[in-house]
DNA sequence: ATAAAGATGATCGAATATGATCGATACCAG
DNA sequence: CTGGTATCGATCATATTCGATCATCTTTAT
């Protein structure tokens, strides 16, 4: 049985993005009222795709899950905090530059009620917010380039240089790694447009979960000078970095 | 059974590229009442080629699914044969810019077993052709640019202006219409985009079904000089354009 | 030219989805 | 164990959409 309802459909993609959704955030994401999102949860775990329990609903634990899911649910629930933290930086009118990732991707189901201009090069976040979120105060812009296989992002030089062309309040970075040495990536093929949204931002913000905190990855994206807020778990192991932090005043907020 | 009801034929149309269309939407399309639309909703479901829902319809299968939708749906057959056909001129390393389209959408469920390299604005085409298709000897790129709200299709200068940094032995193109005068389409948003792709490809493929010829439409894409193929059906009042193909020399391929 | 067939638009009762309310029940802290 | 709080399921009133009917307009066949 396939569910015809949009709404509900927003709920089941939602889910897939956060491990478990709840029932104010499903009435934030969808403006219906408690009784409506009530009787969705139950249509939706009566069609056993999702599980519900006291407060909302989650995905069936034993079903066999896409790769990009199951990248996805790990720390799922801080990633979606800490993106939450994000979101609420934002005010009416800002350009917000989204890098792509799956800690960023968590943006697209929290983002304030707001008119918002936004440029990503992940393929997935825009069509998030463009099939589910019904907003016409939304505009999305996405970067040109080349699509790197099965993961949604635009790489490459004109991924890189496409975003030359804008200028934004705020840009929202997940990275791979971060040190007192600076930000770092697993792959190469995203950092320099990194380094573009980066240079044409008036404000960098990075986000990143616990296990981000004091580890390296490949590709160096710049140093913590350039960092304007970084937002992450009080878990993590911040005293590492702590006085680089200070040194390059870096705002960091702990959830 | 093919849908021959022009204004069904519209709804299906705008329904291969949006997700769903709602009853309200499909009223502004169209100009016809409330209890003709519904009509046509329950006509295009009982054919098989629409689900409906409360207050709308939607494609018959998961949005995944769309390659294969695209492939069994009755009303696309005409469309698939000319994509088909299209994508039979490819050889083993062409560069193929591909308009954003309905027509020109099929090509991902046929293109050649052989390394290509395709540049389009068109996001859902993209996916598909990512997503869908394993083919690691398929580079895809996409054009940056606005993201016209639930069409997936990139518009605006940013989407022409990325098409300039490519060339192409193709360029596939789908219309609303071709007369004599050239080719049309119905919004200016992707005119400028197609322009660049016409500019930059050598050899400039116009894919039309015998609906679309001899009929305009607002805007204007370029004279019938600028086209080398044009591929359409048989049944096409190709008369009409005759003279002027020749004139031109098009050269026309008839399904 | 006329009649038949079909498409279209308006209207109305029925079916369904939605939102608010209320008592019952599960969870938590002390 | 007990009281407080939040969530749940059920119920009812309302709003929206659906299906059917009928009148009007258009097209087609004779």
């Amino acid at each position: 049985m396939q569910i015809q309802n949009p709404r509900q459909r927003k709920l089941i993609d939602t889910l897939t993005v956060r491990r478990f959704l709840r029932l104010e955030e499903a009435i934030a994401l969808t403006g219906s009222s408690l009784a409506t999102i009530r009787r969705d949860f139950l249509a939706l775990a009566q069609a056993g795709l999702a599980q519900r329990f006291r407060g909302g609903i989650r995905l069936p634990q034993s079903d066999t899950m896409l790769p990009f899911a199951l990248r996805n649910s790990l720390y799922s629930e801080a990633k979606q905090r800490l993106a939450q933290r994000a979101a609420g930086l934002l005010r009416a009118g800002d350009v917000v530059f989204i890098d792509g990732g799956t800690t960023t991707a968590h943006l697209a189901t929290c983002l304030p009620a707001v008119p918002l201009r936004i440029l990503t090069s992940s393929v997935r976040l825009a069509a998030m917010l463009d099939e589910h979120c019904r907003r016409p105060d939304l505009d999305i812009y996405l970067t040109g380039g080349r699509l790197y296989p099965h993961s949604g992002l635009l790489v490459g030089p004109s991924a890189a240089a496409s975003v030359d062309e804008y200028r934004a309040h705020w840009a929202f970075l997940s990275v791979g790694g971060l040190t007192a040495d600076g930000l770092f990536n697993t792959t190469d093929s995203v950092v320099e447009t990194e380094r573009r949204m980066i240079a044409h931002a008036e404000k960098v913000v990075v986000i990143a979960d616990h296990s981000k905190i004091g580890r390296t990855a490949m590709c160096r994206v710049c140093g913590l000078e350039e960092v304007d807020i970084l937002i992450t778990e009080g878990t993590a192991p911040l005293e590492i970095v702590h006085e680089k932090l200070a040194e390059c005043s870096v705002q960091s907020i702990l959830i």
